[in-house]
DNA sequence: GAATACTTGACTAATTTAGTCGGGTATATA
DNA sequence: TATATACCCGACTAAATTAGTCAAGTATTC
């Protein structure tokens, strides 16, 4: 079981805007030199975060984004439902005739896995951006 | 964020096991036949089943695995444990001088991720393979 | 002694993930 | 209005991981 960079580093972007953007939008690059992470992979997960309405973009010289709520009503789990980042029940297959077919023939992990699914969603739905930069100061 | 197959086959087999044990030893054949798992995956499974102390194994004509604790006693973590199933807390390297390197300069998702691993870790740790069987019968 | 079933390490194919590349477009400011 | 900055977007690639196979055993029972 594994966790992707993709979903942590939105985290942190998000977090770091949260904490500079008083001052106006934070571009890309200084997020990227903040935190340490490729300013190329940072424009591939900010497509995503914009496309879910979690982020603001502006263009131009003194452009950058800015969260569009502010951090206590942003909760983790949307940051990680845009970028993709999500429990996997593996490979219970439809069309199969032994095994889960995720239908009647339920295997015997299948609810389990969705339980998980559900422990997990509630623990990121809990928490909210703000939480987590308060934290750390 | 994935759940590897390796880690839900291991539960299912071992499921399988707590069914029909009560004749004798249960072979991988029958597991393989019973649940649609390729035997020859199987055998890596068990390997690592055996080598934790979960199951024991007896060869010849007769032969298959028997659980060693019965299956109340047995917690799902015990199961991810040994088939190297686990939640990785991604990258934070320990020798890299920008973002986090595990000690002082902790990355802001740090400690979120480690709560997460406790989180799930409760959650398996809580359910024993009879809260399995049983949910399923 | 033959069949069955566990033992073990090495190998391979497929998938996923992390990250890059190239070529855009919009906008503020000098 | 030129130009630098910064967002936009699709396609690509390399590395890692996972799922599963192969081959060549060894032990045990009937």
């Amino acid at each position: 079981m594994k966790l992707t960079s993709k979903g942590r580093y939105a985290v942190m972007a998000l977090a770091d805007i949260a904490k500079f953007d008083a001052i106006g939008p934070v571009s890309l690059r200084d997020i990227s030199l903040r935190q340490g992470i490729s300013i190329l992979y940072l424009e591939q997960i900010f497509l995503k975060l914009k496309k879910h309405n979690i982020v603001n973009s502006i263009r131009g010289i003194n452009g950058g984004y800015t969260l569009i709520k502010n951090p206590e009503n942003l909760k983790l789990s949307d940051i990680f439902k845009a970028v993709d980042e999500k429990v996997k029940t593996v490979s219970c297959n439809k069309n199969s005739k032994k095994g889960c077919n995720g239908k009647s023939n339920k295997c015997i992990t299948h609810n389990l896995w969705d339980e998980l699914e559900i422990h997990i969603n509630t623990f990121f739905e809990k928490r909210s951006l703000r939480d987590l930069v308060n934290n750390n100061k």
